[in-house]
DNA sequence: CGACACATGTAACACGTTACATGATTTG
DNA sequence: CAAATCATGTAACGTGTTACATGTGTCG
């Protein structure tokens, strides 16, 4: 739904064709979420279909360009006057992917911390030197990395929050020690 | 794929039927992600198209009971080794929708930083709610939360972080002082 | 008995994604 | 001229999601 709504949001503020659109997104949202041209195309396919564009028929250069209908003019104006939903929020695939480490045995949870830990990093520092790129003009562009950047701390921080978590209420296996008991080879095996 | 991979992770550690499996899922994370049942049995059919589990013949109760195969555990296992993709993170709504809010006029950008803060706090308090009510068995349950409220407090962060953003580069208008130019009725009219 | 939870499944659709085909235009 | 970019589109598929049909068992 995300993209559906930025193309109909852009194009609410300027008729444009296809290839034109790519661009505008591309130059808000940077190389972070690339989008490929073929799904503007299907994506404008389904917003005519659905009555929120239509073609403007006389194009300047030969080109398919669009414009937003009354109807969808309504629907951008309802998407940004209403938040995005926090009650329900989209799974998040790395704390599902953690809840189940913890309650099936078998699963190293602190080699998937620690592996997530190290990966999230990466990308934190990837966002700043990104971030060192960008100019005053590219506002847009600059707080979608801060956003990623308050994300990624956000993660970080909640991993070792969990490890912490994990030590108290399970403490970590002495590697030197009784072997380990062998019960447990059912999942990764 | 969240959904397929946590499915497919719950059965590897014993088999089970459909209805069981959503039981385990929200067990795990509660009422925030609720699973429609339907759902459990399409990816299950999925799976099984996949070859990633098989059904086991001799139910104990006449359930259609589902088990892992060989290739299901190689896959369970190569979840947990890897970590979440964060190179390209998934796309985040909030992020986009004030990307473009910020870059096109007529459009009030801090009535919807407002809206949302005050939306995503809400849902702040719903879950230190939910929180206090969790037991230390449901160690599970209780990390998807925090997790949860970590990037809850890094939106309304991000969002305070925009705002002030915003007002150094674009000045609020006054609203008691010249009235605004009309120049811009175009977006949301 | 009636309502409700348990249990299984199917059909239809939405959006997102990629691979492919095709042609015009620009540029080294 | 060859390669790259611009530009438009289609076909096919994947996961997620819901609505619906259907039946069994249980409990007040």
């Amino acid at each position: 739904m995300s993209i559906r709504q930025a193309l109909l949001s852009l194009l609410a503020n300027q008729p444009m064709y296809g290839y034109q659109l790519r661009s505008e997104f591309e130059a808000r949202t940077g190389a972070t979420w690339p989008l490929n041209v073929g799904q503007v195309y299907t994506t404008l396919t389904r917003l005519e279909r659905d009555g929120l564009v239509e073609r403007a028929g006389g194009d300047d250069d030969g080109h398919a360009v669009y414009r937003v209908t009354d109807a969808g003019h309504a629907e951008v104006q309802a998407w940004f006057a209403t938040p995005v939903d926090r009650q329900t929020p989209p799974r998040d695939e790395l704390a599902i992917k953690l809840a189940i480490a913890v309650t099936v045995p078998g699963v190293d949870v602190r080699g998937v911390i620690q592996a997530q830990r190290t990966d999230t990093v990466r990308a934190l520092q990837e966002y700043v030197r990104l971030k060192s790129r960008g100019t005053d003009e590219d506002l847009a562009w600059l707080l979608v990395l801060d956003s990623l950047v308050f994300q990624a701390e956000a993660e970080v921080r909640w991993l070792d929050h969990c490890e912490s978590r994990l030590a108290r209420h399970r403490p970590p296996p002495v590697p030197a020690a009784a072997p380990a008991p062998v019960t447990d080879e059912s999942v990764v095996r």
